[in-house]
RNA sequence: GAAGCCAAUCAAGCAGUCGCUGAUUGUAUAACAGUUAGAGGAAAGUCCGGGCUCCAUAGGACAAGACGCCAGGUAACGCCUGGGGGGCGCAAGCCUACGGCUAGUGCAACAGAAAGUAUACCGCUCUUAAUAGAGUAAGGGUGAAAUGGUGCGGUAAGAGCGCACCGCAUUUUUGGUAACAAAAAUGGCAGGGUAAACCCCGUCUGGAGCAAGACCAAAUAGGAAUCCUAUAGGCGUGGUCCGCGCUGGAUUCGGGUAGGUUGCUUGAGCUACGCGGCGACGCUUAGCCUAGAUAGAUGACUGCUCACGACAGAACCCGGCUUAUCGAUUGGCUUCAUCA
RNA sequence: CGGAGUGUAGCUCAGCUUGGUAGAGCACUGCGUUCGGGACGCAGGGGCCGAAGGUUCAAAUCCUUUCACUCCGA
């Protein structure tokens, strides 16, 4: 069910978040979306963006992080294929309680999974 | 019991599964397993003060800014403690930018006679046939503010003109480290308000900030053109000048401008006892190690309980201030009511 | 993280230095002009000056705190 979640699964600013959102293929649940783009690792990398502007205070900014982190790291599609990953959360985003955000971000995941299916 | 004041503490708890970061031990070094530690009272705002780092070891002058009753505490402060003055409250207690307009300059709309060199609108009194002149500032009126207040005497009417009390100023004495307080004597009212107006006086401040700075290091480049200058100019270096250090300089074009490590947590540290002090705080001894991430670690799910969980997330580190905050608990005190 | 600035009428801005009456343009309303509209002319309305305290007789203006927004450095 579970993999582990190191430092090596982040997308760091040397993987170039630059190369993903200019490059990368979008998809998008509403309040939150994604790009990704096939790198040569083995493994897929995620990063998350979440902009001041969007969400204000810091404590709701690192909920949405840690949620999306755990929704991702139970999910089991990531695991096969190899994918550099952004995750973008929009304004009104820490409206939103717990259950809500990992719901968006469950159907987003879907959406994903029907993409690389193509 | 009700209302209120002050000081302090806590910031849902327990169990299970999965997961993250550091340290450490073992296998054995790209990894895995075990153990252990892992956000706050405000981590926030960045409003002050320091440490630390670089610039020269931070020096001189001007400018600019901050503070401002007295004494103490502190590494330092615009903070804290104690005391004094003033204001609010029945009280416990709370608030207080609280030096100086007899150094100078300025301001005060409208109204009003007059707003700082003083002066007289309606009045009052006297002289005069009247116009007018002289005296006066009690009363009226204006204004935020009008040249001491009350009473008695006095006078043509009045007026500190005189007296008593109060206020004010000066001097002396006493108490207090001092701010200041009290008392006595003298003066006959000195000349009002505004310094969160400029300013004066006293005290203090060099600048930048961990993206400071230090180290390791791949690749590329060490170029071309034009102009200016010869002891001045430029840069470091803040507002300016002096001084100090380095160095020819400016513009345009072209090339290049990966990254990593460190700074990074042992510190004006925390806890306990004792001593000194009204207190802030200081000192001795003993014990303890208590986040260190780097797109940024504390979370998710399940179960149970209840008060149904506020404000909110460290990013170099401390001391304060300010602001946000559902509630719960403890101690001390004040007023009112009732009972004994 | 650090540094700077701006909040005034529906919109864009003055006024703040040196405190007493809040003003301009566009927009809005009414009237005139026109067969009608536009343009033009003449009147008029609309503001707790981002919020809360303080200084002052009096604050958009001075001081403190606070809330938004914008920009800059990396």
């Amino acid at each position: 069910m579970s993999f582990l979640f190191k430092r090596q699964q982040r997308l760091t600013p040397s993987a170039s978040f630059k190369h993903v959102f200019q490059r990368g293929i979008r998809v998008r649940h509403s309040l939150f979306s994604c790009a990704f783009v096939y790198n040569e690792l083995t493994y897929s990398r995620i990063g998350i963006v979440i902009a001041k502007r969007n969400v204000k205070r810091a404590v709701a900014r690192n909920r949405i992080k840690r949620i999306a982190r755990e929704v991702f790291r139970h999910n089991s599609v990531l695991k096969e294929i190899n994918v550099d990953l952004i995750v973008v959360a929009y304004k009104g985003a820490d409206q939103l309680d717990n259950c809500e955000v990992r719901e968006c971000l469950e159907i987003l995941l879907k959406k994903l999974q029907k993409r690389l299916e193509k």
